[in-house]
Parts: structure tokens; C-alpha cells; sequence
RNA sequence: GGCGGCAUAGCCAAGCGGUAAGGCAGGGGCCUGCAAAGCCUUUAUUCCCCAGUUCGAAUCUGGGUGCCGCCUCCA
């Protein structure tokens, strides 16, 4: 089967192709690095992460950037509100947001443009623009003019007219900038500065760019004028994205992008999340509470142009079925000693199991229909792992068992699902609470506990098991009088 | 008002014309001093409703209903 994928230009899946055999170049349309991230952002860079990841598996060699935008009106007025530079808010952000990404397991783009550093391209795109004709000045500020291009609004499926009738009334109102327009619908690809406002210099003035120019600037400048696939969130589609298409195929006279891939929004009690509605949760609270991992799965569960509602029983759900991949992920690291792995690491994978593993994600990364076979190679493994832990011998031989979990292991890496592996306790918990006990004393109480129930004294024994149930301690009595443990 | 998307078990979710994946939760059994974990087993004659096409439809067509997103900054 061959890879295909819904393209938000064509409003069709087609079969994908990259421009240069086995090459795909990749634009991801990043954040604007005025407060911490939300799980919005955390989605988008998730599902992205895991699409490229799953390009590399593939075999494609993946070239991905992603860009901050670091000029703003949003950057500049918590500047103003904290009387420090718009640099300071960017470097603040763009440096919480590397560390909630790592934590969530997203690999590092190959490059990271910044608005700040990209001016020179946007204003020699804009000159150009200016001198063929699609874009004009007006009092210090440059405008498209989106009559020009007839093909505006071919991604988002618009019309001009169509927008007329939707935005009359509101667009004359709320821009005091209108007048300066010749068309309500045309936009800033470059803005006067205003008194007290970061600026830079150019030839029209003292100003800063339109929200839209950089991404066009960064594609061309990091990518060349025509990449494979451009991807972003579903609610940039427009008027964003539209924008930057029409700039950089006016400016090049070529196709911005083959490929248009837009992801789902994040939803929570039903209604979607947004800074202007107040609803959102930040990723480092939510990681405050939830295994990364957990945040992964749930999220990569849902089709990712679908819209996914954050619930506590989602990811409580998301939590038990985490622990069934670890489980099986941890295989080697709780049986492979015992089966003796050690001088012989496994490293062949099934390719059989591959292959219907690449059959469903080639459909639209379809992730939940490969997790289902995640959760098929994991089921057996935490089987087996169960026969070994009582009885001492499984029922599959070592050579298939590590073929198996290498085949886990390699399928969960595609979808960056790694389990952590700790020094202490002896099998893994979910990292989620934290107890007072530390392991020595629950090496004691439990050998206490050994004591008793060698003695028959269950009260004693059921007295120590509840003292540590209460401090999220869960016991595994094994056969033989050993017991193990986790924290939950 | 315009454009677009989605409706599948208690919850999440795949499925793209051939007779309902998977996860979570639940029921029953095994194991256990009792548990926990694990194992085995079970849980939608049916896919929002109504018509139609077809030998055959959750899947295609038409018409309803409901929910959501975009049209303004937004991942």
C-alpha cells in the first residue's frame, strides 16, 4: 500500500509523492511565544512529531521546520504590562516551550526560524510583491491586495464574496486601519510603527511585519519556494495559511506547498480551547498531574484531524492503557535478564506485523488503528511476562519473545511512546505520586510483611498492606513467599 | 448569513460496498490466606432518523435531526 494522505487544498486523500524521490521538506507553522503553551500546541506538536517520526520509519529523509514568531502585538503588550523587551517575553517562552516539548517527547525541529532573524526575506518579499503589483503601500504600512490573486481562497474552500457577506458590517467597525485599505479584505504585510513600539527599519519606514509574511519568508529562506507538505493547526487554515500562499505564489509564481495537512483542535467539556475563552490548560499543569505519556496516547488515540475533548475519564482511560503498552515495553528490562538476553540484545523485529502496521498508518496516519497492534504485541508480551514472573518459564521461546518485544519497542518509538525506566522500586508505577516512604522503608515494612504472613498472622500482614496502599505502594505477592512492588 | 466537519456499545475510538478492530470500564471463572496483578471468558443481530441505489450499505445517493469548527487573534 502506499501513503495516503487528506490534502486540505484538494479536500481529498491522495496518494503522496515527494517533489524529490525519498526527500520530504516539511513546514509546521509554530507559536507565537507570548505565554506558555497549552495542550492545543501541545497537540499540534505531537501529532506532527509523531507524523514525521512515522515519515522517517518509512524511510523518507524528513527535513522539518518550525518556526517562533517572536514579533506581535500580543508579545509587545505583555512587554509593555511587564516593562521588560518583546526579546526577554520570546526567549522566556521559546525556552518553556523546549522544555515542555522534551518532556512530551517531542523531537527537536531541524531548524527553529524566528521572526526576529528572518526580516531581511520578509522585506525583500514584500519589495517583491510590491513590485509585482500585488501589494501596496499606504501611510508606512504595506498592504496585499487580495484582488490580485485570483486564486485567493482556494485552500479554505472561500470566496470573496462569500466572505463579504459573512464579515460585512464587522470589518469597517473593529479595524481603525480600514481606511488605509483598499479592499477590507486585504491585509498587513508590513505595519508603521506606532509611538513607543519595537521597530525595525525599511524602506517604508520604521515598522514590523505582518503576522502572515514570516512563515512565507522562513519556507523560502529554510526550505525553497515549493515544500512537500505544510501543516498546522485546522483554525490557520485561514485566513493564515491562505495568506502565505497568496504572498509566496504570487512572489514565486509557484506552488507553496503539494501537500496541506491541518490537525483537529483540542476541546475541553465540549467547546473548543482557546486563550480568548479562558478554558485553556497549560501543558506543565497538565504534566503536573499526568505521565507525558499518558498525554501522548490519549492524544494520539484520536484520528488527528478530528477534534479531541480533554476529560479526566479520558485520560484516566488513556492512564490504564498506558499501562498495558509499558508493561510490554518493559519486557526486556523485567525478563530479558532471566531469559538471557544479555550477551545477545535482540534486534530482529517481525516484518510481517510491520507491514500491517505501516498498511493502516499509510491510510491518513491512522495512529489508533497502529495502536491497536501495539496493544496486540504488548497483550502478549505482559502475558508472558506474567507466565515467567510465577511459573519461571514461558510459553513462547526467547528467540520469538525478543523478536516480539523488538517489534514493540521499534512500532512505539514511531509514536515516541517510551516508558521510563527507574532505578528504584522494581517494577515501573506511573510516576504520578509521590509517597513520603522512601524505598528503604518500604523494603522494611514489606519484609515485616514477609515475616507475618511466614507466621500466618494475615491481620499483621493485611495491617502493613494497607499502610502502604495508603502511601500508593501496590503489592504483587508472588508464589514462593516473594513479594514485589510499584507506586501507583 | 456564508463555508466546512462530525454522528459507531457505559466512555474513547477504527472501519471507506461483503456482513462491526482496538483501548478503557463492566460481568463471570481461574489463581490467592484474603487481595492486587495477571490469565481465560463475556459485553453493539447493529452503526442518529427516513427514503433510495445494490445480490449485499456503518460504509454510496437524497432528505431530515443533533453537535462542533472556521469566517476576528488563535495550534
Amino acid at each position: 500500500m502506499t501513503l495516503t494522505v487528506f490534502n486540505s487544498l484538494t479536500d481529498r486523500q491522495e496518494p503522496f509523492t515527494p517533489i524529490e524521490p525519498g526527500k520530504i521538506r516539511m513546514y509546521c507553522c509554530g507559536i507565537t511565544v507570548y505565554d506558555y503553551c497549552h495542550i492545543g500546541h501541545g497537540r499540534t506538536c505531537l501529532v506532527w512529531d509523531v507524523v514525521r517520526r512515522y515519515l522517517r520509519w518509512r524511510g523518507y529523509e524528513v527535513q522539518y521546520v518550525q518556526n517562533f514568531t517572536d514579533i506581535d502585538d500580543k508579545i509587545l503588550k505583555r512587554a509593555q504590562s511587564e516593562g521588560v523587551s518583546m526579546e526577554e517575553i520570546s526567549e522566556r517562552f521559546i525556552q518553556a516551550y523546549f522544555e515542555d516539548m522534551e518532556r512530551l517527547g517531542v523531537a527537536k525541529a531541524d531548524a527553529y526560524p524566528r521572526a526576529t532573524h528572518t526580516l531581511d526575506g520578509m522585506q525583500r518579499l514584500v519589495s517583491e510583491l510590491e513590485s509585482k503589483g500585488y501589494a501596496y503601500p499606504a501611510g508606512g504600512d504595506v498592504y496585499y491586495s487580495v484582488r490580485k490573486f485570483p486564486e485567493y481562497g482556494k485552500l479554505s474552500g472561500r470566496k470573496l464574496e462569500d466572505l463579504k457577506a459573512g464579515a460585512s458590517g464587522r470589518v469597517e467597525e473593529t479595524d481603525p486601519d480600514t481606511d488605509k485599505k483598499r479592499d477590507p479584505f486585504d491585509f498587513a504585510l508590513w505595519k508603521a510603527a506606532k509611538p513607543g513600539e519595537t521597530s525595525y527599519p525599511s524602506r517604508w519606514g520604521e515598522g514590523r511585519p505582518g503576522w502572515h509574511i514570516e512563515c512565507s519568508a522562513m519556507v523560502k529562506e529554510e526550505l525553497g519556494e515549493t515544500i512537500d507538505i505544510h501543516v498546522g493547526g485546522g483554525d490557520l487554515m485561514f485566513p493564515h495559511h491562505e495568506n502565505e500562499i497568496a504572498q509566496s505564489e504570487a512572489a514565486t509564481g509557484k506552488p507553496l506547498a503539494r501537500y496541506w495537512l491541518h490537525n483537529g483542535m483540542v476541546k475541553v467539556g465540549g467547546e473548543k480551547m482557546a486563550k480568548s475563552l479562558g478554558n485553556f490548560i497549560t501543558i506543565r499543569d497538565l504534566l503536573e498531574q499526568r505521565d507525558p505519556m499518558i498525554v501522548r496516547l490519549f492524544i494520539l488515540q484520536t484520528h488527528y484531524r478530528k477534534p479531541v475533548d480533554f476529560t479526566e475519564e479520558g485520560l484516566d482511560g488513556a492512564r490504564n492503557g498506558w499501562n498495558t503498552l509499558k508493561e510490554g515495553l518493559l519486557f526486556q528490562e523485567n525478563y530479558g535478564k532471566q531469559l538471557g538476553w544479555e550477551d545477545n540484545p535482540p534486534k530482529q523485529s517481525d516484518e510481517q506485523i510491520k507491514q500491517r502496521f505501516a498498511d493502516v498508518v499509510d491510510d491518513d496516519f491512522n495512529f489508533a488503528g497502529g495502536l491497536a497492534i501495539l496493544f496486540e504485541l504488548a497483550k502478549e508480551l505482559r502475558k508472558e511476562g506474567n507466565l515467567l514472573l510465577h511459573q519461571g518459564r514461558a510459553e513462547a521461546s526467547s528467540e520469538e519473545l525478543a523478536v516480539k518485544w523488538h517489534t514493540l519497542a521499534e512500532l512505539a518509538d514511531v509514536f515516541g511512546l517510551k516508558p521510563e525506566v527507574k532505578e528504584t522500586g522494581n517494577l515501573q508505577g506511573d510516576g504520578k505520586a509521590d509517597t513520603s516512604l522512601s524505598d528503604e522503608q518500604v523494603q522494611a515494612l514489606i519484609e515485616q510483611r514477609v515475616a507475618a504472613r511466614k507466621e500466618k498472622n494475615f491481620a499483621e500482614a493485611d495491617r502493613i498492606r494497607d499502610e502502604l496502599q495508603a502511601q500508593g505502594i501496590k503489592l504483587i505477592d508472588q508464589p514462593g513467599g516473594n513479594t514485589r512492588w510499584y507506586r501507583e
